[in-house]
DNA sequence: AGGCTCATGTAACCGGTTACATGATTAT
DNA sequence: ATAATCATGTAACCGGTTACATGAGCCT
């Protein structure tokens, strides 16, 4: 139930559409939470009949029409409520460790290409999360001063995140090739 | 598709009941891919007719039937080819860390509890982390001696990320002081 | 008497993914 | 011409969660 309040959390903001909401995911919080425009749209139509948002239907000539959402006084509630509320966990989901899990059934020589291929897929990751900086400026001058400060905490946990996965995939590298 | 995977990774290693598996995901993968029984029931259901696992029924007097399952030559195919596969990706989800981008709609005083109270799960979690050393003893004797090598880097990235977390956290906390 | 271990499942639900479908306008 | 931008959605599927259901034997 994160994804209805992350549009909340948008629509806090200010008034949107999906496809906004699709571009705003898309720029900053895809990085922990991505979002499909289906899943949005979808998402929309449930938060409307539970109350927690309205839509008023824009007509236009030079584009297509659009269904500009805000946020419900209600909405608004259920949001804070979420806010304040110490629920999430620690815990995460991975694959990837899974399959290091069971890797000593392939070569030791395949394991440090396996390795080496997760530590390219982790430079890539941050030079796209480059683009975040650029995010938190343009949307900053939107806002009020304080929602910058979050949003670059939420991108220096995403740094920290990548360099330490590229520590500990070195690291992993340099005990395998001692064993060679 | 990763549980799956899970399950033929355990059985490959030997055979196994839907209960030994439960309790094998709980003390070594639980960190990273935590498993409900009553999934792994299901999803051995679902190997069965794949022909990627068969079988045998074990009668007990003194404790309840089991079915003890062992994983076929097509299993261990497909368990080598997704092992051999480099398909995973860097990328996570997390509420909380939506969570934190959103925060700048709650109180600073708000946000220290937040971020402490998330330093006190990391620690927990540590705590908890603990039990995987034996674990892997445990179930080194069982195995050949690569294996625990592995296991060791997953249970390593473990303690390097909570460590980062909790790292982040204050500094965020700090920052967050700074501005009082 | 109460709780733990062993042991196996079903049913309802739900959040999210993938694929599909449409179509005008504007910029290169 | 072609691609990108704007804009909205449906349908099928699937992996995973929560809740429920049962029951013998053993230990304290």
């Amino acid at each position: 139930m994160s994804l209805a309040h992350g549009i909340l959390g948008f629509l806090n903001y200010g008034t949107m559409t999906g496809y906004d909401l699709s571009k705003a995911f898309d720029s900053s919080l895809q990085y922990f939470w991505h979002a499909q425009n289906s899943q949005i749209y979808q998402e929309l139509s449930k938060l409307e009949k539970k109350g927690l948002v309205t839509h008023q239907l824009i007509i236009q000539t030079d584009k297509p029409n659009k269904k500009l959402y805000s946020i419900t006084e209600k909405g608004h509630e259920e949001f804070l409520k979420w806010l304040a509320k110490g629920n999430d966990s620690v815990y995460f989901k991975s694959s990837f460790l899974m399959k290091v899990f069971f890797s000593g059934n392939k070569s030791v020589e395949d394991n440090i290409k396996m390795f080496n291929s997760f530590i390219d897929d982790c430079n890539k990751y941050l030079s796209s999360m480059k683009s975040i900086d650029n995010s938190i400026e343009f949307y900053s001058k939107e806002v009020t001063e304080e929602m910058p400060l979050y949003w670059n905490f939420t991108a220096d946990f995403g740094f920290r995140y990548i360099h330490m996965c590229i520590d500990w995939a070195e690291s992993c590298i340099k005990r395998l090739e001692e064993l060679q």
